[in-house]
Parts: C-alpha cells; structure tokens; sequence
DNA sequence: CGATTATCTTGGATCGGGTCTATCTATAGA
DNA sequence: TCTATAGATAGACCCGATCCAAGATAATCG
C-alpha cells in the first residue's frame, strides 16, 4: 500500500474517529457535519468525500452487516435450513453483547452511547430502517433462487421479512433494556432466551400464537 | 364549521393538489417544495404550516392507514383470530386495486403514478417504511395487550413484523407488477391469490418453507 | 356596528445537509 | 527531477426546514 493510500485510511479513520467523539458527546443531530470537519481539521467536501451521507459517518460499515447475514445465510452446511443458520448467526456474532457478558467496561460503555444515540435521533433511525429492508431483501432474493422459484416469490419474500423481523425484535429488546440500564450483564443470556421464544413462534406458525385468544382479555382500543 | 375553518381546508386541498399535480409530472425529487408554493399561490412557510415535510405533501394521511388496519385487527368479532383480521382487513381495503379490476381508468392512471413516483424516491420509499415501521409496532402493542403479555412481549413483535411482512411482499409485489405494466386489470385476483400462499407460509410456520430443500439446488453466492 | 383579539399568512433571514467547480497540493511514476 | 494525476480545499450554491416580525383577516365582544 503506497503512501497515497496509506494517508487517506488515516484521513478517514481521523474523521470517522472525530465524529464519534463528537455524536457520543452531544448527540448525532446537536452535532453539525462543518462542525466534525473543523474538528478533525478537514475541509466540509472532504468529509463528505469519504462519507455520502452524514448517517454513514456513525454507521461506517452498516452494509456489511447485512452482506455478513446474508453470507452466513448462504454459506451454510447442507441440511441446515436457512431458519437455523439465520438464528446461529444472530447468536453467534453478538461480539459486543458477548464481551458486555464478560465484564468489558469498554464494551458495554460504547453498547450504551451507541444505543442512546441512535434512540435520540430520527435521522439514524431511518438509516437502520434502510439497511434492515435492504437487508431483507437480499434474504429474500437468496431464499428465492436457493429454492428455484421464480424471481419475485412471495413465499421467499414473506420468510425473509419474518426472519429479518426476529432480528428487528430483539434489537428493540437490546435498546429497551440498555436504555433502562436493566442488569447489563445479564442481557446476552437474556437476548438468548428472547431468540428462541422468537424463533419458536416462527417455526411453529402464528396460527398458534393467537388462535382464540380473545376470549379471556379486553380490547384495548375501541 | 366557521368560514376560517373552511378556507384553511381549501388552502391545504389546492397546495395538496397542486404538489400532486407537479409530482406526478416530474416526480418527487425534481420539484422543490418552493416552486409548489409558487404555484399554488401560496408562501413557502404556508406549506410547511400545514405539511410538517415535503413527504407529507405526497402522504397525506399515510397515518391512517396504519390506524386503520391497527383498528380492523383490534375490533375483529371474538373468535377470529388476528391473523384472519389482518388478511381480511388487507384484501377488504384494497379499494384502488378493485376499481383498477373493475376497469376504472382514473384509477389506474393513479396507481401506476403512485408507485412511479415512490419507486423513483428514495425519500419517499424512507417515509413509507417509518410508516409501516410505526404500524408494525402499534400491531405488537395491540397483540401484546391482547394476550395480557408483559409489555415488549418478543412473541408479539415478532408475530406483529411477521404480518406487516407480508404486507410489505405485497406491496412490493404490486409495485413490481405495475412498473412492469404486466396485465393490470388482473392484478386485484393475483393479489388475492399472492396472500393466500403469503399468509399460507405464516400460519404453516416457516419451518415447512425451507426444511432440507437444499439438497437439490445450488447456493447462488459462496 | 366597530374595536379588539386570536389566528393565519407572509417575506425574509437563517441554518444544516449536500453538490459542484475551480484551484491548489502532493504523491506516483518515468 | 519533471510531469501527470488523485485528492484536498475554499467557496458558491441548492434545497428542505425553522424562526421571526409584521401584516391581513376572521371571530368575538362591547
């Protein structure tokens, strides 16, 4: 790698690092992009020369993510279905959950500001909205041609939302509860248990899970 | 209803109707929220009086859609289940979709702008998932307090994604087929039997989807 | 009916995200 | 060392959105 290559890694690692100083201090919308630029020393085009968008400079990777699911998905052994592989994965790759487990006071302080900050602020919220429908809808397509159905399948598209609506569940659990600060430790083993409770009530059909149930329990709203 | 009342009524209908107009003719993002006030007479500020952001010109009651199913699930006779009230509720309401079936051409030429536009936006299709996003977490509410569940039940949720799921295959299976201009007229019968297979997969459980049918298809990406 | 008050409209200033262009700097390659 | 070129920069500019002070108008009351 020549030195070209070299100082722009750094430029972007200098702004990206910047901008998380910053968002972890005030917030993601109280923070102005001419603001981090100052701060970091840059020129406002250079940031977003590296950043198209705002959001990307707190979610640098947030495709990834997504392509890391939809890889695990599609790499898996055969005889494992897709369900089973999509469960492992969301259990096997909570890197930071797993260390918060662990005790890493660092971990758990970024799982923290991380959460806080994207609760505090619509604009990341939508950004997460993107890359999970994104998400889902390369699940989808992998479903569809893993199954030779045609372009488009509604079956494929329908397991690729539920499953992608597991992983939305839990993530609201995990930011409920760390925004409650609700026993931090303890919160892996926790977000365990949720994902099977979750996963059951996909395998087994949401027929079960309401079929005359309105018996015993009141409307809410009327 | 006073005379204030009415004349702020029409205001909003000719700066609505005026957005629609120019929208429909050059799409969402080529036309500024000023040139909309410019010709609708009215100034720029008047706009964002009566429609918080430029989106909200193009939805104007996007939030009643979602009350709406949330309510035709919430309201269902005892005995069916939220499952069979939502799938009733989203082929019932399809009123755009029937009069296309019916052959009414003002109501095609709507339906296919409408999803021309929202196609060719991202800021458009970034308010429509806030919107189904804000839906499928009124539905888990509902579900939640239905079931005398603690609140954030994981099983409601994921229950709650899994049918907004399908309304979002839905869609998107509409959309697809109405930018393809593939046989309109018979488009309301093909929903109808889309959803059957849809909520099919759901109440089956997803299990049945994908178990061990990988054996005789090959992985698309490695 | 006339005066007051509450509400709405308006133009204009301002802000922040994002794009563009022209210019400048410094690295890569000869 | 010289040159071609990628990248940084300042600054103007566009657009969505907010704010404010001032003007217009409907509702209310004497």
């Amino acid at each position: 790698m020549g030195l070209r290559e070299r100082k722009k890694e750094q430029t972007r690692q200098l702004i990206v690092d910047t901008a998380w100083r910053l968002f972890a201090d005030r917030g993601f919308d109280d923070v102005t992009v001419t603001e981090i630029a100052r701060e970091a020393q840059v020129a406002k085009a250079t940031v977003f020369n590296y950043f198209p968008a705002k959001e990307d400079l707190f979610f640098p990777r947030l495709e990834d993510f997504g392509a890391r699911m939809v890889e695990a998905v599609a790499s898996r052994d055969d005889g494992e279905t897709a369900l089973a592989a999509f469960r492992r994965h969301l259990l096997g790759t909570g890197g930071l959950l797993d260390r918060v487990e662990a005790g890493d006071a660092e971990a758990l302080h970024r799982l923290r500001t991380v959460n806080r900050v994207i609760a505090a602020s619509p604009a990341l919220r939508a950004r997460e909205r993107e890359a999970i429908a994104a998400c889902a809808d390369a699940l989808a397509a992998l479903l569809t041609s893993e199954t030779g159905a045609p372009a488009g399948d509604i079956g494929a598209q329908v397991a690729a939302n539920a499953l992608i609506g597991v992983h939305r569940a839990l993530v609201d659990y995990v930011r409920s509860r760390v925004l409650a600060d609700d026993r931090l430790t303890r919160l892996a083993a926790d977000v365990r248990e949720q994902a099977t409770s979750a996963f059951a009530v996909l395998e087994h059909g949401l027929g079960d899970q309401f079929r005359a149930q309105r018996d015993d329990q009141p409307v809410i709203s009327r």
